[in-house]
DNA sequence: TCTGGGGTCCTTTTCCTT
DNA sequence: TCTGAAGGAAAAGGACCC
């Protein structure tokens, strides 16, 4: 909080002293909004975006090669109904939604409210360049930004110029603007005293909204409001609430501290307590640091570990070097090697294995991994097989680190390697 | 007939050491 | 040598988020 107050040296404006002024920004249907950028015929239409593995639209882009994105007949886009395999929805548009789809619904499921649906790839690189865009646009304006994923941030307007007027909503109508005009995407914002209610207000009045709270309208604002919209209340919680009576966050204010504590443990208790009555003294973190890497994939059937060994080992290292792959890319080693699997009933298990050294290489992830793989159950199919090293570390550019790491990974891979030749499963 | 992928953080369980 | 307590670290799982 100390980092907030307002300077005490300085005797600024004497009328107006500078209060915590949070924004939150959510870019509205971001993926929708791009892939519609780049394919205008499809505005209006249901569209969805969804996890197939398969670009379903290579034979359309192929098919046109040549012609502008914006030309291709909309009668020759892919449709929901076509596509078989598995896979769920990203985002959809607002005249998808229309049907009952919506993210996280399987394709299959989806195909069958609306079949006529168009079904595009999801296209990470393409949101990533946008996202950067109007990242650059904001911190142009507001340094103070704490990137929360591709779609959304969090600003710090308290010591911006402008950032007190109105509440923040000047400056926000800024934001919004500048980012219109460099990239043609719209966002909604939510400018209060701090990120929780920054964050719900910002959802007030989607899309291109602005809206702003100030600290004496939690009331009014937020009490109404189902504790759902809690950030941080998720299903399980929001569940658990509703069989104590608590449906809204005013409800959930009106509550005993210790009662809460009772329910939901001594820190979730408290902070449930807290986020009811608005209190939240998190700063804006403009930079941090990863704590753990992976690469997961569901296959297209399920897979057993015997009968489908060569597939499964080729998939498993394929992963391992993808993860080595992105740490060396990212400047990171790390130690805590892990596996994640999910059988075909839909459970999970993870098993993790520490070791003595940091490492960024393929063979020591594999190896690592391969006795993780021994310590669980292999005999039900599967459908999902994941790699992950955590307990992250950044590696120096400094090359005598560096090669120094080398080394002891490579005594590390042969200490491995000596106790795992009873052979690892893939 | 289903239910992605990439993360973080917290709690509980397990294991090791003293 | 066995047992149990205590505490810490690592592992496992769960909830949540985008």
């Amino acid at each position: 909080m100390a980092r907030y107050a307002s300077p005490v040296s300085a005797p600024a404006s004497p009328a107006t002293a500078s209060i915590r002024r949070i924004a939150h920004l959510d870019m509205d249907a971001f993926y929708a909004s791009v892939e519609l950028l780049r394919y205008p015929q499809l505005q209006g239409l249901p569209v969805v975006i969804g996890g197939a593995r398969r670009r379903p639209d290579d034979a359309l882009l192929q098919k046109h090669a040549g012609l502008p994105l914006s030309e291709i007949p909309v009668d020759d886009f892919p449709r929901l109904k076509d596509y078989a395999g598995r896979g769920v929805i990203t985002t959809a548009t607002y005249a998808a939604r229309q049907f009952g789809v919506g993210s996280a619904m399987g394709l299959m499921k989806a195909a069958k409210l609306c079949p006529q649906a168009l079904l595009l790839p999801v296209d990470f690189d393409e949101y990533r360049r946008y996202s950067r865009r109007f990242k650059d646009v904001i911190t142009e304006i507001a340094p103070l930004m704490e990137d929360r994923g591709v779609d959304e941030v969090y600003i710090d307007f308290t010591e911006v110029p402008g950032g007190q007027r109105d509440g923040g909503r000047s400056l926000a109508r800024l934001i919004q603007k500048s980012i219109f005009d460099a990239t043609g995407l719209t966002c909604s914002i939510g400018v209060a005293p701090n990120k929780l209610i920054a964050k719900m207000a910002s959802e007030f009045n989607k899309p291109k909204g602005i809206s702003i709270v100030m600290p004496d309208d939690l009331q009014a604002l937020i009490w109404p409001l189902p504790c759902r919209k809690i950030n941080g209340v998720g299903p399980k919680t929001d569940e658990k609430l509703q069989a104590q009576g608590i449906h809204t966050i005013g409800e959930l204010a009106a509550r005993e501290r210790e009662g809460l504590i009772g329910h939901f443990g001594k820190s979730y208790g408290a902070w449930l307590h807290e986020a009811a009555w608005g209190r939240d003294e998190r700063p804006v973190v403009t930079e941090s640091e990863p704590v753990s890497l992976s690469r997961e994939t569901t296959f297209e059937r399920d897979l057993h570990a015997m009968r489908d060994k060569a597939e499964l080992g080729a998939i498993f290292t394929a992963l391992c070097e993808r993860v080595a792959t992105d740490l060396q890319r990212k400047g990171y080693v790390g130690k805590t090697i892990g596996i994640k699997l999910r059988y075909d009933d839909f459970r999970s298990v993870t098993r993790d294995q520490t070791l003595e050294h940091y490492t960024a290489e393929v063979k020591t992830i594999r190896l690592a991994a391969g006795l993780c793989l021994k310590r669980v159950d292999l005999s039900r199919r599967l459908r999902l097989l994941g790699v992950r090293v955590g307990s992250l570390r950044r590696v120096n550019a400094d090359d005598a680190a560096t090669q120094q790491t080398k080394d002891k990974n490579k005594s590390e891979s042969e200490a491995i390697n000596s106790g795992a030749n009873t052979l690892p499963l893939f």
